[in-house]
RNA sequence: CGGGGAGUAGCGCAGCCUGGUAGCGCAUCUGCUUUGGGAGCAGAGGGUCGCAGGUUCGAAUCCUGUCUCCCCGACCA
């Protein structure tokens, strides 16, 4: 992972703390601080660049598939949400709640005036299936309505215990997917296609391998019949959900009367589904693809891909260094890669151009391209992969060569580094799931130590208390059940837990 | 929400036990010298010591409360 003797860009490595390490980053990447708030963040602009990309990409994946944006209210009556009992139970102790509508100065202090006391409390939406299966019910009265398919980018907020910057905060942003069908099956087919777009867009737009698969019983949204998950496995081992959708059945139909008349003129019940993806992919992209340096933004989702530092020296060779660059900005605007054209900064800020790449470094600006005056004189620049710093001997790996090959190659070179990044991880991922365990107590020595990574095992997928059994004796080794992989390898043996003949794998390790 | 730790300059920290009015490294600014590359020397600027009360002639330091963050646990789309 490290190499010795090279003076890193952050205070921590991920060997000393790999926890200490995740919020250097987060801190000295300027991605988000700390807001006073507890549990709330302010994103900064270069974390928030990286979310409004993921935002546009995955916004085009939502529409290709059908699925039209709008956007429901931040505050939902209390009474919307009390009909569907599981949700109501599954929420109920993390809500932010709406009393009072004004504030008066009682004794100097600014507090809720008592006479300005609401009927009905809001609560703050910490999702939205239940206003949003309201409006269903009232745009759903024929067969010809279905299947309605709606999407919002929103914020929503969950009281939580304990928070973490980007993978568990009190509010946070998120698009959520909801859609109604005439039957299960189709239903049923909307919760895999989520499924399949956000791993695709895990392992494409952001480079991160991850493993699809239906999560169990107990682990299910609350009130759904069933939950999906993408799982990605950060670099320490632990597991993180960056991606969940859900079959809801008819239950949410039925508590919002989402009902529609049949081509046989019978009212029915309409099938829902919800999906989601989070501000929490920015954390798993951090802890996937980080390094000692810093944060590495895969190309696809850096504000910036190419950020050009001029080496300005305070004399008369400045203003050709700068023409020299523009020139080079302007060249390379031009270029088009993954079918935009390339993102470049040229950072002209009055800053030594050392301290300017080191920041870009941390950032994980994909290439970094410094030009100084002899550059300039010989037509050339130095060129830094983000995802390749240091050469062998731990020297920084910067490689001069002409401008106009490396405007030529720019685009190629971008790809090779989300290539790159991926195949790393893909192959940290796949290193790092055991399959050839078939007992607890070697499922349980697999993990000793801290040992990171996921084991597969078989098993006999128990319901009800036989499942309560096999929680609990995990929970006693830390270990939780993160989901049944959809493509996983079919089963020849027996259930690890129960001895009872397996039916299908499941992946168990800790997680975030 | 329970247990533990912490909050002092942009970042990392010392000072607190044994109260006397704030310091170090990196970063920043100025000057000089350097310079194919995370420079050297000299000087300078920057802090409501998380917040609010209290004790005291005097509080970063002691006491009480409170907020926030981190770790462990519980909980967790």
């Amino acid at each position: 992972m490290s190499i010795p003797n090279i003076k890193h860009a952050l205070p921590v490595t991920r060997a000393a703390d790999f926890a200490a390490w995740y919020q250097a980053v987060v801190n000295e990447a300027d991605l988000a601080e700390e807001s006073g708030v507890r549990g709330c963040m302010v994103i900064r602009p270069w974390g928030y660049g990286i979310w409004e990309r993921i935002q546009k990409l995955m916004d085009g994946r939502i529409k290709a598939a059908g699925v039209e944006n709008c956007y429901f209210p931040l505050f939902i009556p209390l009474n919307f949400f009390s009909e569907e009992a599981d949700h109501v139970e599954g929420f109920a102790k993390e809500m932010a709640v709406v009393t009072h509508h004004r504030l008066k100065a009682i004794d100097g202090k600014l507090q809720p005036d008592p006479d300005s006391k609401l009927e009905e409390p809001l609560i703050v939406r910490p999702t939205s299936e239940t206003v949003i299966g309201k409006a269903m019910s009232r745009w759903v009265q024929s067969w010809r309505d279905l299947p309605l398919l709606v999407n919002q980018w929103a914020n929503v907020v969950r009281w939580e215990m304990r928070t973490r910057m980007f993978l568990r905060t009190s509010e946070f942003l998120w698009q959520e997917g909801h859609t109604a069908h005439a039957d299960e099956a189709d239903a049923r087919r909307e919760t895999m296609r989520a499924l399949e777009m956000y791993r695709d867009f895990a392992e494409t737009e952001l480079a991160m391998p991850v493993v699809a698969g239906e999560k169990p019983e107990n682990e299910r949204f609350p009130g759904a019949v069933a939950t999906y998950s993408i799982e990605a496995m950060m670099q320490d081992g632990k597991a993180l959900q960056a991606g969940t959708s859900h079959y809801l059945g008819t239950g949410f139909a039925e508590a919002a009367g989402i009902r529609y008349q049949d081509a046989e003129g019978t009212q029915q019940y309409a099938h829902t589904t919800s999906w989601g993806t989070s501000t929490r992919m920015i954390g798993g992209v951090i802890m996937v693809h980080g390094d000692d340096d810093g944060l590495r933004c895969p190309p696809m989702i850096a504000p910036h891909q190419i950020v050009i530092v001029p080496m300005l020296r305070d004399n008369d060779e400045d203003a050709a260094v700068l023409a020299y660059c523009e020139e080079l900005a302007k060249a390379l605007g031009e270029v088009d890669v993954f079918r935009e054209p390339v993102r470049v900064l040229l950072d002209r800020k009055p800053l030594k151009a050392s301290n300017k790449r080191w920041a870009w470094v941390k950032k994980g600006a994909p290439i970094i391209v410094e030009v100084g005056g002899r550059d300039v004189a010989g037509g050339n620049v130095s060129v830094l992969r983000r995802d390749r710093l240091y050469t062998e001997a731990g020297k920084t790996a910067s490689a001069i060569m002409p401008r106009a090959d490396f405007v030529a190659n720019a685009a190629e070179m971008l790809r090779d580094i989300q290539t790159s990044l991926y195949t790393e991880a893909r192959e940290r991922l796949d290193a790092n799931i055991r399959r050839d365990i078939t007992d607890k107590a070697a499922l349980a020595a697999a993990f000793e130590g801290d040992k990171p990574g996921w084991v597969e095992v078989e098993w006999a997928k128990p319901t009800g208390a036989g499942l309560e059994a096999v929680e609990a004796w995990l929970k006693g080794e830390k270990l939780t059940l993160r989901n049944t992989p959809i493509d996983a390898a079919p089963v020849s043996g027996t259930c690890i837990f129960s001895g009872e003949k397996a039916v299908e794998r499941v992946l168990v390790g800790r997680s975030y």
